[in-house]
DNA sequence: GAAAGCTGTCGAAGCGCTTCGACAGCCTAT
DNA sequence: ATAGGCTGTCGAAGCGCTTCGACAGCTTTC
């Protein structure tokens, strides 16, 4: 392995001017600079990530955890997985993959070495146990969902009661009265996720103010699960003629069966989902629906933990303003 | 931060002694362990993983290179990614995520930082641009994948050709003449992504000896694209009994355009998926699969990616054998 | 009872980098 | 002309750990 101070000897300079073209922390002569940039070239120079680390006490490291909990829908979770990790390139930092495997420890552990920098942590529950840890280390974080208390912590969500509100207001908009709401698989509500809540919150709050009918229903996903859930909610709401879904895998599924049933989607029902763009372009009706936007939650936790870690910005909750786009699988809106 | 020396004064033992407890390299005795242990729980010591790879020249960190290609099916990619991770962490590594985006110089940049001990490749191509740069390293690498040429490479992967060839076989013990392969997106062929082209040599030779016909179509997925490519088949081979599935993303349009047609599966066609075990009992039907074994293969690159760091093992290819899994998309076998 | 071999511990060197203070040489303002 | 300020470079200290050789104090062996 090349060194600097190989680099410096081939360039006829110190080791610390070396050092200085690298970070440009000293200003450096253009003539000095060139002839250094140049041995580097030439002899492949990379710098050795642990002296770095050691000298400096930046690894230019984040780690990104995510708690494995196999009901989650596992997409969202790696597309912003992918945004974390190239957002993070373009900032000069690599990231660290944690899993949920390992327990809350890993936060101690990714702290105490000073293996990373900094954090980005997903699937955040309402009362979360990460969080007293996070709290106690002095690394700069960021939680990509909200809990309960966001007192001294950064977080970056899609602003799901706004969400809520959005699909209660289209459907109303349409004209439905009864509304359905599939949600999450029940673990997901029993852990106190969030974003499923907050969701709840919204369209609850929304249909209120409108006067209309709700019902929310959790629903595992799948065609079998999914046939359950609709038996009873027609069951107990005959009426019902506006879906919304917030649940990957029981969007086709929905689809299918109402499609089965002689329910014509939007003729005689509308359906609303709040899902990735793929998914709803790609359901055998396209799907009308707010955006999960995976990749913009990704860069922005980056950079509001760069920002951390650059000692700008402070403690905030950065909240995306949903987008509906309206496809075919709800109704036309009534001439005025 | 508590440093090696703070806990060795602690104790009342050198410094050399705690690093020896820490890596069990030389034999301490009982009383001092205990001892060095005891001082490094109280004071909360976590050593510090610049000034260990530093030290040591070795990172304890395993990088993980997903290149970013959007026609890939995401979820299987996230799997393998989170039994990397789970079972890195197991062996005392921690996963490095490296996304597409840099391109292949991203594995002269973490092999010459020293950044990772050794790497894992994922989503091959037949002829991968990365490969030459992995053999003029030093560090061990493991691919999840097969290229063309794997000399002197250590490979995991599903044995694609093997199951190729039981899908046709399955097919043809249901006495199906006519068989059709909806192949992944047309992109991935051009790529020469390995395991696109195995299955399908698999698929065609086994098809060939067995005297059955066989049409291979790729597909982007999504109902739009599966309702052409499936015309289009049907057009060319109206007698065609026989499906063969190799894209995620097409697997429920399929059945939903076969349904529409009035074709039922299993009774009038039969449908087997190469596809995560997940998607196929999902399915709106139960579909007759060859397991995709994301955390297998995962967990398998891993361990020989440990045991070459180890400076156990050699170069190998461990091709996992294809398991066919008879469930509600074909027909029950004809009495014998 | 001397030689040889263990076992458990220590001291010191060094891994490759960053960064601080020093300073030579030059320019500007008085 | 002289003090003061820049600019560009260097030397040296030190980040926290691993690891090598040394060695004191034992036990074993013939």
């Amino acid at each position: 392995m090349v060194t600097l101070a190989e680099v410096a000897q081939h360039a006829g300079v110190s080791a610390s001017t070396v050092s200085y073209v690298l970070s440009g922390k000293r200003s450096i002569s253009v003539n000095t600079r060139q002839r250094v940039e140049r041995s580097i070239r030439e002899l492949g120079y990379h710098p050795n990530a642990g002296a770095r680390a050691l000298a400096s006490s930046r690894s230019n490291i984040i780690a990104l955890m995510i708690p494995l909990r196999t009901d989650m829908y596992v997409p969202v979770m790696m597309e912003i997985a992918i945004a974390v990790a190239t957002t993070a390139r373009t900032h000069g930092y690599d990231v660290l993959l944690l899993t949920g495997e390992e327990g809350p420890d890993a936060v101690r552990r990714v702290a105490g070495s000073g293996l990373a920098d900094g954090m980005i942590l997903m699937d955040v529950e309402l009362d979360d146990e990460r969080l007293p840890l996070l709290r106690e280390t002095d690394r700069p974080a960021v939680l990509i969902g909200l809990p309960a208390d966001t007192t001294g912590l950064t977080c970056v969500d899609l602003d799901f009661k706004a969400t809520g509100a959005l699909c209660v207001e289209h459907l109303a908009k349409r004209g439905h009265h009864d509304i359905a709401v599939i949600g999450e698989a029940p673990a997901v509500y029993e852990r106190h996720t969030g974003f499923a809540e907050r969701t709840l919150d919204g369209l609850r709050a929304r249909a209120r103010e409108l006067g209309l009918r709700l019902l929310h229903r959790p629903c595992e996903g799948g065609y079998d699960a999914m046939a359950v859930t609709l038996a009873r909610i027609l069951d107990e709401r005959p009426g019902t003629t506006g879906f919304v879904v917030q649940n990957e895998s029981a969007v086709e599924p929905l689809l299918a069966l109402l499609r089965q049933q002689g329910r014509a989607v939007p003729e005689d029902v509308s359906v609303v989902a709040i899902c990735p763009e793929q998914v709803a372009v790609q359901a055998s009706v396209r799907l009308t629906s707010v955006a999960v936007p995976a990749q913009e939650m990704g860069r922005l936790a980056v950079e509001q933990l760069v920002a951390k870690l650059d000692g700008r910005g402070g403690d905030e909750v950065v909240l995306i303003a949903p987008e509906l786009t309206v496809r075919a699988s709800s109704g036309p809106a009534p001439a005025q």
